[in-house]
DNA sequence: AGAGATGAGTTGGAAAGACAGACCCAAAAA
DNA sequence: TTTTTGGGTCTGTCTTTCCAACTCATCTCT
């Protein structure tokens, strides 16, 4: 993104988390990341991105701290062998597991495809499947429809300092 | 987005879900019909958009189904007053809160801002705040670090029908 | 009644981003 | 030795975004 809602929007957290993952191709860059994939050609062959732009997007998530980029030798590594380099995903980057898990919930629910769905999350300790919901204090999940935003302390501290200048 | 992805990943249902809000600003203007903001003026005063992006963003979020386009008269509807168009979140829309609310949390998370949280999520019910996350068949809270995907019947329908093709 | 102001856009031109494909270089495989 | 593979860069075209100016019908103020 890197528009002017970065700085008109600071107080904004979806906006800020937009300004890291919200370009064209990142969530599924992301999304394949999950999936095991970390090479350039795994990346290229799965989503079929044109090189210039992968290029692109595998170097700004790696300098927003969303994924790594490590050095590794092809084939086993002999000595002088040419580094080559992967990419896997941070502590940042895994905790964006909820997002995908939200659209992976939301696309199979409201925009199903004709053989059902062709990913599912489960819990690795019982294998059980999981989904993604909001949750009280108490650990009970609430409807969805009764869940709204409220303004929060950072909207009063903010707007008490642009007051002050004013 | 409305690439070829639409096509070559019918099958993956986070692409299916960034066809309808992967767009540059669908996001956040979903945000904002959350936070009650309905007419043209209101979206673009708060986002900051220019108004062609604005008029393509809003036409293309109710084709899809997102927002309601719907006529009111301004100053309480004289006789021949001009007609209005204000937007509101469908019923497939308001079940993208849970994607807003992801990004909201790893936004206040991995991406603070000097003041503090400026939203927060509540349930209406209790008035106590609500977070996302992962929920087991058993209704309990499953910690992120063990949730992995795994393929679904959908996959294997789609390989099976494609496989057939070959 | 006339002079702005307002809401919801449309239009035009410049800049940025995405796409497709050709090309490149070093190492590994055949 | 030739070919293939991995990970890119470079070009040219096409699409999206951005910015600013303009429109047009109503509403408000004087």
């Amino acid at each position: 993104m890197s528009r002017k809602a970065a700085d008109s929007d600071p107080i904004c957290a979806i906006a800020r988390t937009l300004d890291v993952i919200g370009e064209r191709w990142s969530l599924l860059i992301i999304r394949d990341a999950f999936y095991g994939r970390t090479t350039f050609k795994e990346f290229r062959d799965s989503l079929g991105i044109s090189t210039d732009v992968l290029t692109a997007r595998l170097n700004a998530l790696v300098e927003q701290g969303i994924l790594e980029r490590r050095p590794y030798r092809p084939g086993g590594g002999g000595r002088g062998s040419r580094e080559r380099f992967d990419y896997h995903l941070t502590h940042d980057g895994r905790q964006l597991r909820p997002v995908l898990g939200a659209l992976l919930q939301w696309g199979n629910a409201h925009r199903p495809n004709d053989y059902g769905p062709s990913s599912v999350l489960v819990d690795t300790n019982t294998g059980r499947p999981v989904h993604i919901a909001f949750v009280g204090e108490d650990g009970n999940e609430v409807d969805t429809a009764h869940v709204d935003s409220e303004l929060g302390p950072g909207y009063y501290a903010w707007k008490a300092q642009t007051a002050a200048v004013d």
